[in-house]
DNA sequence: AAATATATTAGGCAAGTGTATAATATAAGA
DNA sequence: TCTTATATTATACACTTGCCTAATATATTT
């Protein structure tokens, strides 16, 4: 399966979906109330999208009567952590503390927010 | 200007080149050098990248006789920073300490960058 | 001034992404 | 079983992105 790549910003938003919802499999009704109403697409646009994302092996589904169910198969955790490393090697040159310091030199950090990673981090110790 | 959005990849990779060259304005003879060859693109493959570039804001150009010089307008730690936030948003719910939290679970971070985090932070007080 | 070299511009095309309409299945009700 | 409703499938289209070839402009050499 070729799961180890980055996907398109509407497929990744259903796979949050799927990946959201606490049964499974969900249906497409299921889905178009969690992400495709929202996002203001009609029925066949998110289908489309769920055709790709099982074309790409992220997911399978099966047919119940006039329904398809869909199961998530890749980890979301998985996928995050390969698009955010992914993501820092780009940007950052794959350096966290060089992401921190960007961020916090331009405001984007609070206090509060290095409060809780220093305690994140003395955790760990 | 509408500098305020992601670039394409191959976009991106010039506005690199444009960022870190030591002169400014640079000629397109100097970017094939320090992306284009790398990249194995042609020279209008590059030029109209750049094209591409201007009509966004992110660079204007002159021509001087029969060459093209470039600057770069948009800044690159604030697109780098905007970049950033946008990514945190969309994959760690805008919080440093849950990308983190699922890097080290994974192994992504080392113990040598957790110290190297501390330090930092420590510094900030 | 011609001829030659070289850089840029114009234009285009294939693949990928977002999205929809029309056609077709399938279930449910009359 | 015929009709109606509803979900899915097929298909398509416009835009964006990555890339290039052919045409044109400008400079350089003869």
């Amino acid at each position: 399966m070729d799961n180890s790549k980055k996907l398109p910003e509407a497929e990744y938003d259903v796979m949050v979906a799927l990946w959201s919802s606490k049964a499974s499999p969900v249906n497409t009704a299921y889905l178009m109330e969690s992400v495709g109403k929202g996002k203001g697409w009609k029925a066949p646009t998110l289908i489309s999208f769920l055709t790709r994302l099982e074309d790409r092996g992220f997911i399978h589904s099966e047919k119940r009567g006039k329904e398809r169910y869909y199961y998530a198969d890749a980890v979301k955790e998985d996928y995050i952590k390969f698009v955010t490393n992914d993501f820092l090697d780009k940007y950052h040159g794959g350096s966290f503390v060089k992401m921190m310091d960007l961020l916090y030199d331009k405001h984007s950090l609070s206090s509060e927010e290095l409060d809780e990673m220093l305690n994140w981090l003395q955790a760990q110790y």
